[in-house]
DNA sequence: TCAAAAGTGTTAAGCCTACACCCATGA
DNA sequence: TCATGGGTGTAGGCTTAACACTTTTGA
């Protein structure tokens, strides 16, 4: 039993995927994403946290089961079932030094290299999934920084969707969720004009029965 | 490794759920999901094909894959891992004397025991997925007979989402799909007047880019 | 003063919802 | 002839999509 994880992060334009070059035989140089196997006492989901933080460092991340992928020969050495998950992770925060160890790197989605195995098809799935899940649940925040401008929400809806928005309507649905904070503070780094900061308030969106909301883009 | 089958029926009325009385401690006597353990060779679909045919006698039916289930303690005996995986059966095409041997019996979702485990989660869960996947796949006809009314069709919206809908806005809509065949038959049984049989038609939905839809009754 | 991104409203079209009556038939 | 379920259309409200100009300010 392996674990699987499609760790996602987003750079101000595109979607990436935290990959590692595999350094052991069989498909050694290769790409995969980074896995390991369950242990005796966990669950799925600790045994994700622990090698999502073995690669990063990070904790407390938001995290998701993607599917179990089980051809008995996906694994060419001995058989493997593994679960997959989804991780989404703040770029910036995650420990370079830790990566690097790893032989681990960002790619852009439409620009990843072929993967080892299976996992191909777990980024793919991953994606759908993620996909959904935004549109029913305010997840998109966990891969911006605390504090964000509407144009780095709407860029990454968009990377997310594959689409161009309209930047009106944009503002006006995420609005209309009302689970956002908007702060006095302007970001000044990528206009003159400089742009309103917003952060995501976690007790109007718990408080206010908007446990699921539905959020057509 | 093991598979566990929620497998959904529908009677006209209600959605139901075919359960086994557990003939082994612990929990002997109670009610359990039908399951089984995965075997070297198989996938986990097809080991919930084999599983669900010993107890129906069906094959080639509709199945997806829920969640894997890993609590470390979830099995009091051993530790066992559960891939979950939901069928939707047609009630009357399955074999009843297998069923018998198994101690197997339909109950309705909301009259159901309590089950063992953590079974009832992955009912929870099963049924959430289920609401998610109609309203994106035509998938809802693997309830149901081959040939069946409108007012059939509209029962099981109903059940599966657990709320009253308008009669002329679901034909509507439906009609819209455009992946049904009105029949020249009538069924006489319902009422005096008799209801017009229809047929879900795979190549209307195959061939016309309907792949993904959004059915939103 | 100019370039570059930020911010902001309105209108028209389409979709969704609510709603009620006639039809066909067997008893 | 009457009781039962089957079948059908429309109008009003709401939501959504399309669309462009002004503001701010650093260079």
């Amino acid at each position: 039993m392996a674990v699987d994880c499609i760790i996602f992060g987003f750079d101000d334009e595109e979607l990436k995927l935290l990959l590692i070059k595999r350094n052991l035989e069989p498909e050694k140089g290769k790409w995969s994403l980074m896995g390991g196997f369950l242990r005796e006492d966990e669950t799925a989901s600790q045994a994700a946290n622990r090698i999502l933080h073995s690669l990063t460092g990070l904790r407390d991340v938001y995290m998701d089961q993607v599917r179990t992928f089980s051809q008995p020969d996906r694994d060419p050495v001995e058989r493997t079932i593994s679960i997959a998950y989804y991780a989404l992770i703040k770029i910036e925060d995650h420990n370079k030094e830790l990566s690097r160890q790893h032989s681990a790197e960002w790619f852009s989605l439409n620009k990843a290299p072929k993967l080892i195995f299976d996992h191909g098809d777990m980024v793919t799935t991953a994606i759908n999934l993620l996909r959904y899940k935004t549109s029913v649940q305010p997840i998109g925040f966990e891969l911006l920084p605390e504090k964000f401008t509407m144009r780095q929400l709407q860029k990454l809806y968009e990377a997310i969707l594959d689409q161009e928005l309209d930047k009106r309507n944009f503002v006006k649905k995420i609005n209309q969720l009302d689970v956002l904070t908007k702060l006095e503070e302007k970001d000044m780094t990528s206009s003159k004009k400089g742009s309103y900061l917003y952060q995501f308030n976690k007790e109007k969106y718990a408080s206010e029965s908007k446990r699921d909301f539905s959020l057509n883009v």
